[in-house]
DNA sequence: GACAATTAAATTGCTCACAATTTAATTGCA
DNA sequence: TGCAATTAAATTGTGAGCAATTTAATTGTC
């Protein structure tokens, strides 16, 4: 009987789901890194424009919740993509507190050159489509618990 | 037919795993904060002591094989570590070049303080211990494949 | 209409994360 | 042995992430 479970440490860094998902995440990163470099992006940045080629002119609190950052992460990154020509940032004349980030015409041209981004990394993964997406699946409904949202 | 699958676009936020990796580990370190702050530990300090509980003496490069991390991020985070009296950093007699990191008196009382830590991110994360279990198995798997590792 | 409370971004200060480079020690081999 | 190649940390510079605070605009209430 005590052969079956060796007594699982808790705190063995290999149990850790947490360590999984952070060192996951840098390991993505890692892989994107060489593909967002050939389209002068980060990662974060990359983000951001999935987010608004979604839907357009957010302000910057929209995108906070959609991508799970603050003012504080988000205005520096908006404006370095303002220099770089992907975005515009523009206060809202109707609630002049709020800022909103339209895409250039450049940022969305970069979308079509940008869809072999998701498309390599698939491959680098080398699991099944479907086993992805219900991966996916999975660590959305655990980060929804941790944050407590439905 | 075309209802079954309504084309899923694969520049989609919401079809990233990466994104689900990359908010679901930001999410894990948000509720790890209160936790860690009691200890006075960030959380990559906290995974440092969670390889040297499993085993101390490693070099700087040993833990960052361990933690997938550089000595360009672990040094200076080690440092602050030294002087929050965590660990003790000396060069190895045996080869100038290596620093080998040991815990302190401190650094080993703190192991059993932190036993709640991960306790109560079970709890917050609300699902099967055999579920998480499962996930964590999935998430280091992805990893290892993406980094090229067995 | 005044004004306290709230809201949205921006700012400040600290800690990662990592590419690229530097410094110093060790190894390999002619 | 001599010395180029390699290895291990540290350093430098950039870009996140976030807590705490600040600034400015709007809302709610009387």
């Amino acid at each position: 009987m005590t052969s079956r479970s060796p007594l699982p440490d808790i705190q063995a860094l290999d149990q850790q789901l947490c360590f999984a998902l952070y060192s996951a995440s840098l390991a993505m990163t890692k892989v994107y890194k060489p593909l967002l470099d050939q389209l002068g992006l980060t990662y974060p940045q990359y983000l951001v424009l999935l987010a608004l080629w979604e839907q357009d002119g957010q302000t910057v609190s929209g995108l906070g919740e959609r991508l799970y950052l603050d003012s504080g992460t988000l205005t520096p990154l908006l404006k370095r993509m303002e220099s770089a020509g992907w975005i515009e940032r523009q206060r809202d004349a109707a609630d002049e507190r709020r800022v909103l980030i339209h895409l250039t015409a450049e940022g969305r041209r970069l979308k079509t050159r940008a869809r072999q981004v998701p498309e390599c990394l698939l491959q680098a993964a080398r699991c099944d489509p479907q086993e992805v997406q219900a991966l996916t699946r999975q660590v959305q409904a655990l980060r929804n618990r941790l944050l407590n949202r439905p």
